[in-house]
DNA sequence: TGTCGGACTTGGAACGATCAAGAGGTGGCG
DNA sequence: CGCCACCTCTTGATCGTTCCAAGTCCGACA
């Protein structure tokens, strides 16, 4: 099943140092040092020489020695999991790229590693151990975060994406997507169109970010003066699930839209749409959450910003 | 809709160094660095010494200054894409997951970068001549591949992760799925079960990749004696499509298993059984491309074998 | 007893960048 | 004219590791 070719290493010529840069300009070393980092401390007619000596060689500096000398990677390590069953994690997967992309703009790169699944911390210490990071972004947050504690003892800077629901003294930073904002803005969008029955498909009561965001749905309708009851359902983050519950509010309720906690449910609205012949986004409006497939085919979409994540990620190494 | 807490940073105490350990111990820096990477050099007890010192004081070697002594980085470079609307792509998150697994066990990392989409070079160079890799993986092959070219210029270890179709001249490592096996061994395996009007959904004839994949069907069937004609369908790559192209072959060829390029193709046959009352797997059988959702649910599934590449990457490292 | 070889250890010099402090020139001001 | 401040640039040291060549120790052998 798999196609291979391969071919032997080959030596390259050694790529221009500083010192070459130097001598081509004739300045020293740290005046070409300065050129790169602190360009003010230069006369102008001297800084323009050394600029054109860098073009010409095609002069970059030397990632490992500055990073001894500084102390610091200018990597940012992102811990992956093991891919779950048939998971194609959307929202991780644009998280990932925007924190690359951000990191770039910012001069840091992002190393991925990952870990035994069943020790949280494994992988993050070595790592610091060896400063090969300069700092983490924790993700795997799913259950807990031991990470936090774990890195704060240890000095190490770093960014949860999630919210430390189960304890909310913690004092690390963290980034999440506001649920309840989100949910609550989609739905008073829902409401600026006309529509006044409004059901929400959630998760089990157990799901903090959940009812987290089921509360914004509720604060929405609530300010509106709309009732609630009977347009509701908390159900397992499944798309048979989503349908079932979309099947049963229909009857029961007689929603004009859906606001779901997730796309996955959202799909299984669809498809009860779809099986009884209704038109999405006309008869009847349908909400997602995390911009995924969904949130993008039916408007209006939430779109789950995680700019700032990066942002902060860039803030606290500074 | 972002939730945000920041912290301030904090100072933390420096790692040990060698010395740290040559002191500890009572020997000199060399005797340290043998022992991390030359233990047969030393004596039987000193080495146990210096291991006691290494654990002691939670040693690992500084890997700036390593790197910039040995001149490799033991990064590998990987260039991601961005997203594209609402593809979340499983193969190429799964692909990511085992590459960095299989790089952490021969002792690399992979570095993420992004770059230009319109120019497919952008971001390699940067990092080439800052020696910040050693190596790349290349992906985005899927409009040609100048960077196979460009990197070999620049005598930068590399793999690519397809095929070079276009050129097949092209003398860099690669590393593929044989679609062909697979589809073939995929059709193979409903010749056993007896099927034997199977049906092919694939992309159109321009596609290279899917041409390949339907010779492996067209083989199976052809060595088995059955007929092929009005059996084979060609379309762009979305459900909707596998939707329509299953309905019709339902309808002019009565096939009873299905055989796709693609998952997403799949999908949309699953759709057409959903709709019409067909059982997946017992009425008819349905083979998509990619090991994603569809080809787990139902057996039997194509597992696309990547792990290949790891070892290739390396092998080209070394 | 002297010396030779092998096993093991040692100090010094890189790697390529930045930091700290000093040197040379220019100009202002008393 | 002399002093000092200022701007600009240069020199030497340093980050932590590995490479190199030389050093020490010990028993063996003549």
């Amino acid at each position: 099943m798999v196609a291979v070719s391969r071919t032997g290493a080959r030596t390259s010529a050694l790529p221009p140092t500083l010192a070459d840069v130097a001598e081509r300009a004739g300045v020293s070393r740290q005046t070409v040092s300065n050129a790169v980092n602190n360009p003010d401390l230069l006369r102008a007619d001297t800084l323009l020489r050394v600029q054109q000596a860098i073009a010409d060689l095609g002069y970059l500096p030397n990632r490992a020695a500055r990073n001894l000398r500084t102390r610091a990677s200018h990597l940012i390590g992102l811990r992956i999991q093991a891919v779950q069953e048939g998971t194609a994690d959307a929202t991780m997967d644009r998280f990932v790229h925007s924190l690359v992309e951000t990191s770039r703009e910012a001069g840091y790169h992002v190393l991925l590693f990952t870990g035994d699944p069943t020790d949280p911390l494994s992988g993050y210490d070595d790592l610091l151990r060896s400063t090969a990071v300069d700092a983490f972004v924790v993700t795997d947050t799913y259950l807990g975060n031991p990470q936090a504690e774990w890195l704060d003892d240890r000095r190490a800077p770093f960014v949860a994406f999630g919210r430390p629901w189960e304890n909310p003294d913690a004092t690390h930073a963290w980034v999440d997507v506001d649920g309840a904002a989100g949910c609550e803005s989609a739905t008073r969008h829902l409401l600026d169109k006309g529509h006044e029955r409004i059901a929400w498909i959630g998760w089990r009561k157990d799901s903090r970010i959940g009812e987290d965001r089921r509360s914004g749905w509720h604060r929405a309708m609530r300010e509106a003066g709309l009732p609630t009851s009977g347009l509701a359902s908390r159900v397992e983050d499944t798309v048979a699930s989503g349908r079932e519950a979309s099947e049963v509010l229909l009857d029961e309720a007689a929603p004009t839209a859906f606001v779901c906690a997730s796309d996955t449910l959202a799909m299984g609205v669809l498809h009860t749409l779809d099986l009884r012949g209704l038109r999405v986004g006309d008869d009847v409006a349908v909400v997602g959450f995390d911009d995924s497939q969904v949130a993008q085919v039916v408007r209006p979409g939430l779109s789950s910003v995680r700019q700032p994540l990066e942002d902060v990620a860039v803030e606290i190494v500074t």
